[in-house]
DNA sequence: CCCCGTTGTCATCATGCTGTCACAACAGGC
DNA sequence: GCCTGTTGTGACAGCATGATGACAACGGGG
């Protein structure tokens, strides 16, 4: 049973979205503007959070982006309610960091099944737990935390989100392409090669653990255990 | 070698984009208004079609929805070119199925990456198997991993796209040219020669079961289980 | 407003991959 | 057995690719 938390200042909306999702079998909680949410949302550990980009009180991009850089929140998904025409493509974007977003008005359908979709997603990301061991290294995503041979090492916020694609998928060779769009986002506009430095800095802070990101000349990198 | 039907009515544009995508190694072909895209759909039986939403005489949504509806073109995803504002709502939703949307003005990178991502989630429902065993050959795609009798040996990327190539089609012999084709590119231009010096090269490092790549005088190459 | 950590870009360097070639080996037809 | 066209193979030079350090732009925090 999932938990989804409903931030929205129309009552009416609200509580219609609730009815529809706790008739697929969500369970809903309601708050009516942003402060509300944000307690709500620390409070409840919902397993997704469903935002109105209009609040009183604070704008739906500056909670989101709270909600993202909080460390115990930063990992539910988001998917933000937007009327046309507002800027939908920062609200996805990396500078507020919503999940997917549905414009108002919005059938019920459509909606449940984002819901849905977004659900899934997560739920393939976070599948096991969220701290992953391959060799000496751990990576813990809930804390936002990597250690090698049990020393911590501070990353970078590029950095962590780098090495935490090539944990996920730790194995699979992933093309500079590939990582570019999952580490800095589809409409990063620039150099593959950043992917290089990136990964020079990686190799630098592990320490000798660093040899476990494999090159895979003409294709990519991959992390191994060794 | 993926095929990409590009609907769109500014000639200028089409043939950026088409230019964009067959340096990334696409077969295009282009229609410039709605009719006509239906056909070559039809004809052609693309992997992926990029459509504008603004067609002249029959409208992107219309056509999309006649595509995800027609039997034999549903199964292709779609890619919608929309401007910005314009109602991507509706467009990605369940109402016309498109299958994810570029807004208009976009990077080369950003569509290029769209058409891949597409492309490889599409490939993952059809396909499933990134491993392939042939005898005691085994060749792992997503790891970028070849093992003879459980042992690993590297292999270079030209070598292991050849080998790769061979293993996908074991059994049937390769000529020179289709292997020239699919492994460097459908644009490369030099000497057929240099296949063989490849197949050597696979042989030796393969050890003994090198003499699975058969040499089929006056035609090609085969990989053959023993 | 300044400082410092972060990040993307670039130039340079090292590495080893790759295509070509020359020649040897070979298969098959006569 | 000889001849011819085809294939195998080792050597090598050129070059594509990746590693890395320097640096400037940027931005957040104090």
């Amino acid at each position: 049973m999932h938990t989804i938390l409903v931030i929205e200042d129309e009552r009416d909306l609200a509580g219609l979205v609730a009815f529809n999702l706790e008739k697929e079998g969500y369970r809903c909680v309601i708050a009516c503007d942003g402060i509300q949410g944000l307690e709500m949302a620390r409070q409840h550990n919902p397993d997704l959070i469903l935002l109105d980009l209009m609040l009183p009180g604070m704008l739906g991009t500056e909670l989101c982006k709270l909600l993202k850089k909080a460390e115990n929140t930063s990992q539910i998904p988001v998917i933000m309610l937007t009327a046309k025409g507002e800027e939908i493509d920062k609200v996805v974007g990396f500078e507020v960091g919503a999940d997917d977003y549905v414009v108002k008005p919005f059938s019920t359908r459509e909606l449940v099944l984002r819901v849905k979709a977004v659900l899934r997603r997560f739920a393939v990301e976070t599948e096991s737990e969220t701290i992953i061991n391959i060799g000496t290294v751990t990576i813990d995503t809930s804390r936002h935390v990597v250690a090698v041979k049990g020393e911590e090492i501070a990353f970078t916020s590029t950095e962590f989100k780098l090495l935490h694609t090539l944990v996920k998928r730790w194995g699979r060779v992933q093309s500079r392409d590939v990582l570019l769009r999952d580490v800095w986002g589809y409409n990063y506009v620039g150099d593959t090669r950043t992917v290089d430095t990136h990964i020079t800095r990686l190799r630098t802070k592990m320490g000798e653990a660093g040899d476990m990101i494999k090159t895979v000349r003409g294709f990519g990198y991959k992390l191994e255990e060794r």
